[in-house]
DNA sequence: GTCTATAAAGAGATAGAC
DNA sequence: GTCTATCTCTTTATAGAC
C-alpha cells in the first residue's frame, strides 16, 4: 500500500495520524465515506477501533483533512501555474499538465476531494468552498487575459469550467493500471486545452 | 418535487415505483446513496418504510434501476448522435450538445449515474461497466473516423477521453440555478470541443 | 398494497485498564 | 497512546394485521 499516498500528507506530524488518513483515503476513494467503517480505517492502519479517537475527534474530522490538504494543493498548483513566466499560452500549458497530472497521481485524494464534499461537516464545507471558488477565480482570470491579449479565442466562463473539468474528472477514471502516466497525459491533456482555447487558430 | 424526474423513468409502468425511485433519485443526488435511508426514500414518496418492499427487493435495487436506465439513456444519446446525418464534425456537434443538455438538465440522475457505481450489486455492475464500454467506443470511432478524413487533427484516445469527461462532470457541479441552461451550455460545449478536435484549424 | 411493530445487525463513539 | 469491552443509536429488512 502506497508510501505515495502515506507520504501525501507532510504536513500532518504525527506518523500515527499520517497512517489513519492513508488508510482512510483508501477506503474513502474505493468504497466512498459512508460505506467507509471507523473500524475499516483503524484495522487498516494496524490499530485498533479505539485508538482512532485518539488522533481525530471524529470520522468526519479525518475526512476534512483530507479534503483540506488536497484542495490546498490544487489551488496551489493553479496559483503557482499562473504566477509563472510567458505568456498565458505558456502557463495555461503548464497550468493544465500540472493539475491533470496531480488529479492522475493522486486520484485517490482527488475522488474524495471532488465527491464527498457533501459529507463535510458545515464549517469545513465553507472553507472547502471558498478553495474552490478562488481555483476557479484563477483559472478565469488567465483564460480572460489570453483573451484581452489576443491569443486565446473562446467563451471564458465556459472555457474555465471545461478545462477544469477536464482536469477534475481524471479523477473518476484513472487507475493505477491507466495509460498513460500521470506526466503524458497531462502533456496531451494539455494540448487538447489550448486547441480548445483556439491558441493555435492564429 | 420534479415532474421532471418522475417523469424521467417512462420505462416503469407502476406508478408506486416510479414515485419511490423519484424519491431515491433526490436524496442519492444530494446526499448519496449510503447517506439515504430505505426510509428517507419511502416517505418522501409518502408511504410507509415497510412500502419500498413491496416494489423493490433492496434499497440497493432501486438504485440498480436509476443507474441502469440513466446509462441506457446516455448510450442511446451517443449512438443517435453518431448514426446520425452529416459530416463528422456535424455528428460531433449533435453528440456534445445533446449529452452536456443531458447530463445538466438530468444532473440528479446523472450524478447517480456517474458517481455511485461502486454501490451497485455486481451484476448490475457488470452490465453498467459494458454500457459505459461501449458509449466510450462509439465516441472514439467518431472521432477516428474524423481524423481518417482529414477534418480532426487530435490525439483519438485522449480526446474521446476529454469529450466525455466535459460532458460527464457537468453532472458534478451543475445545479437548477446553473446558467446558461442545458441547451445553451450544450451549444458552447459543443463548440469547445470541435475546436479541441482540431475541427477549426483547416 | 399499505400499514404498525419489531427483529437483527451494524456502526460511531466512550470507559477504563495497562 | 493503545488496548478490550461495551453502550447507544441507527438502519435494513421482515412479520403479520387490515
Amino acid at each position: 500500500m502506497s508510501e505515495l499516498v502515506a507520504g501525501a500528507f507532510p504536513d500532518v506530524t504525527a506518523a500515527a495520524a499520517r497512517r489513519l488518513m492513508a488508510a482512510a483515503v483508501e477506503s474513502f476513494a474505493d468504497n466512498g465515506y459512508h460505506a467507509t467503517t471507523t473500524r475499516d480505517i483503524s484495522t487498516a492502519a494496524g490499530m485498533s477501533p479505539a485508538a482512532l479517537y485518539v488522533h481525530f475527534p471524529s470520522k468526519a474530522a479525518v475526512l476534512s483533512a483530507i479534503s483540506l490538504s488536497g484542495h490546498e494543493r490544487a489551488l496551489a498548483i493553479v496559483e503557482a501555474a499562473a504566477a509563472g513566466p510567458g505568456t498565458p499560452a505558456d502557463r495555461m500549458r503548464v497550468l493544465v499538465a500540472e493539475m491533470a497530472s496531480w488529479h492522475a497521481t493522486h486520484h485517490r485524494i482527488a475522488r474524495i476531494v471532488q465527491y464527498e464534499i457533501t459529507a463535510l461537516p458545515k464549517a469545513d464545507y465553507t472553507t472547502v468552498a471558498d478553495l474552490r471558488r478562488r481555483t476557479e477565480r484563477v483559472v478565469r482570470a488567465l483564460i480572460e487575459e489570453g483573451v484581452t491579449t489576443g491569443v486565446f479565442a473562446c467563451d471564458v466562463r465556459s472555457a474555465a469550467r471545461a478545462t477544469l473539468s477536464l482536469c477534475v474528472d481524471i479523477a473518476r477514471w484513472y487507475t493505477a493500471a491507466s495509460t498513460p502516466g500521470p506526466a503524458e497525459l497531462g502533456k496531451r491533456y494539455a494540448t487538447l486545452v489550448l486547441a480548445m482555447l483556439g491558441a493555435g487558430s492564429r
